[in-house]
DNA sequence: ATTATTTCGTATCTATAGGTACGAAAATAA
DNA sequence: TTATTTTCGTACCTATAGATACGAAATAAT
């Protein structure tokens, strides 16, 4: 990657974006979307509020981009787990791990940011809505693929229509997820997953 | 019921709390419990400001008892059904009818309150989530007892626990909920319960 | 009537949210 | 130097939230 050359004409910017958008994407996950202002944002990034206005628009703007970086960073490698070509078997153990890994000892937030933000999804704004919406498409178009192969190799029953075991799967997933956030011990976690996805063995 | 002599001293009460708690409810449940501000709830019950926090002292104390209407108004009745001593089958079917019937033509909004709520939980005040884990425990107790009644019948396997069934049915019913708050269709949310419900059997 | 009591609701307070005006600062180009 | 460009961040604005002070109003008791 070649780095924008820094020979532009006016004052050298010193926002930076990164660390704003790894500071709110913590304080949104930690506590809650919309339990943190834009202010809470400065004090813990050291950024000036006109500087995140100037980067991000407005507090949809901010919202927006840190539910995309969150995407990549959380909601790609667990989707990924799809597509690795393991047994069924593997593959569900991987999505189980992943998902009630030990979060404390990783510094990560119990719960997950994207199904808090779509328990949420009329608070926030228009951008951020739509690519809640986006998102939500994206997960479930996912995981449809997944069981459509998984039926082809005979792991998933094929008297079910793909669509209802997806949103099936979403629910499991989310599910999880807040139970996570609510504070479940995270041995009760796997094993109510174990169950809601073994049971969708052929 | 005898009603409260009204030969009390001072000038008469004109505040309706059972007017003032519909309308808070109904605006709750439809929006969201934290996008609809006291003074909302003043202009469409015509109650005053005063009158309100008189009645139910802050914010948190109406949310507070809003959620025990709620409850008992439609949570309670769901619960009532694990305890009506019809065959499992038939339990199940009513429970699936409760949850996913024409709420437009019952003028009731989509979703349930309770568990949007919960998926509110750190941003509601001391009163409501305490009353909420209340609330939630109360859940799980109630389903847990049918789970525990259905396992003796031989309806639910004997070879998992009451509590990881319990938490899963909950993970169901959340999930339906917040399916048909996204506006999921009725026949799709039908069905991505019938078949999370129905791998209970034994 | 007068007093005591209770509730009423207008007007107001305080805090904080999102958002911005604008002059200073820091760089390059002339 | 001086002019031009770009970003900086202090100080401020506006709206709305939750919450309340307080005099008026309405009743029963004296």
């Amino acid at each position: 990657m070649i780095q924008t050359p820094p020979l532009k004409r006016g004052r050298p910017k010193t926002l930076n974006r990164d660390q704003v958008l790894h500071v709110a994407l913590m304080q949104y996950w930690a506590n809650d979307p919309l339990d943190v202002s834009i202010n809470d944002i400065c004090a813990l990034s050291g950024a000036s509020k006109p500087g995140i206005y100037r980067e991000f628009g407005n507090d949809d703007g901010l919202k927006s981009a840190v539910l995309e970086t969150y995407w990549t960073l959380a909601v790609e490698p667990f989707l990924s787990i799809l597509e690795s070509n393991q047994s069924f078997d593997e593959t569900i153990a991987a999505l189980i791990d992943f998902m009630t890994q030990d979060r404390a000892a990783m510094e990560l937030p119990p719960g997950c940011l994207f199904v808090m933000m779509r328990a949420q999804r009329w608070q926030l704004g228009t951008s951020t809505g739509a690519k809640l919406d986006h998102c939500r498409q994206q997960f479930l178009a996912r995981v449809s693929d997944w069981i459509e192969r998984s039926k082809k190799t005979g792991a998933i029953r094929q008297d079910m229509p793909t669509k209802i075991i997806a949103l099936y799967f979403d629910a499991q997933h989310a599910g999880a997820m807040r139970m996570q956030k609510e504070g479940v011990s995270n041995d009760h976690v796997v094993q109510v997953l174990q169950y809601g996805f073994t049971t969708l063995r052929a």
